[in-house]
DNA sequence: TTGCTGATTATG
DNA sequence: ATAATCAGCAAT
């Protein structure tokens, strides 16, 4: 199945709504980045989870601090954040100006693998399949060279990064599940963990 | 200023 | 099951 088709563009005002409405919608969806040698990536989200307001596991839970700031921001933005010393996490921010509400980017299916991005896989053991290489939020970033530079960013066209929708037929054939989020302590009763079915990509856990 | 923690990953 | 590795945050 060829995930990745023409599309059009996400904007600002479809990414103003509560993440958790956001998050199973961007299923599907294509993340595309535009390298530092401006060549472009395209990758299909596979799977998301929801971080909102009164969310006991959302960075901004608390308070704002300089770190969440972005969140506080206008949707349409990526909210970029170091993760145990090593790793990156994307988001995409979303509602309204105000509200820390965003979207996790936690798995992206690759359609292939151009030759210079095997330059930003570190090497390892075993030599990993192409579908397993974007499984992973810090994963995901490592190959897409996401980092702080990119927290605060806007997404659009001509920018390091944007979203774009699958078409309709497309999107209305995904099987979509819906199951509690992972890898946090707190908040983990909340159903606001999305992903594609049968997808390689996709956490085990 | 110190100490602990974490929306992770690769390896044993 | 654990090391790697560090910014943020709460407590001192």
């Amino acid at each position: 199945m060829n995930l990745i088709q023409t599309n059009e563009i996400i904007n600002n005002t479809w990414l103003e709504r509560p993440s958790p409405e956001v998050a199973p919608d961007l299923v599907g969806c294509t993340l595309v980045r535009r390298m530092s040698n401006d060549q472009i990536i395209r990758s299909t989200i596979v799977e998301t989870e929801a971080y909102a307001p009164g969310d006991p596991a959302c960075h901004a839970y608390r308070s704002r601090t300089p770190r969440n700031a972005v969140m506080f921001g206008p949707p349409g933005m990526s909210y970029v954040y170091l993760i145990y010393g090593m790793y990156h996490c994307l988001n995409i921010v979303t509602d309204a100006d105000g509200v820390p509400s965003v979207v996790l980017i936690r798995a992206l299916q690759l359609e292939s693998v151009p030759d210079w991005l095997w330059e930003y896989i570190p090497k390892q053991k075993s030599k990993p399949k192409i579908s397993r290489l974007a499984a992973g939020p810090g994963k995901l970033c490592r190959l897409l060279d996401i980092d702080l530079s990119l927290n605060g960013s806007p997404l659009g066209v001509g920018r390091p990064m944007w979203l774009e929708h699958p078409t309709r037929q497309l999107q209305e054939d995904l099987q979509i599940v819906q199951k509690t989020r992972i890898g946090i302590r707190k908040g983990t009763e909340l159903p606001w963990r999305w992903y594609l079915a049968n997808c390689d990509a996709v956490s085990k856990t």
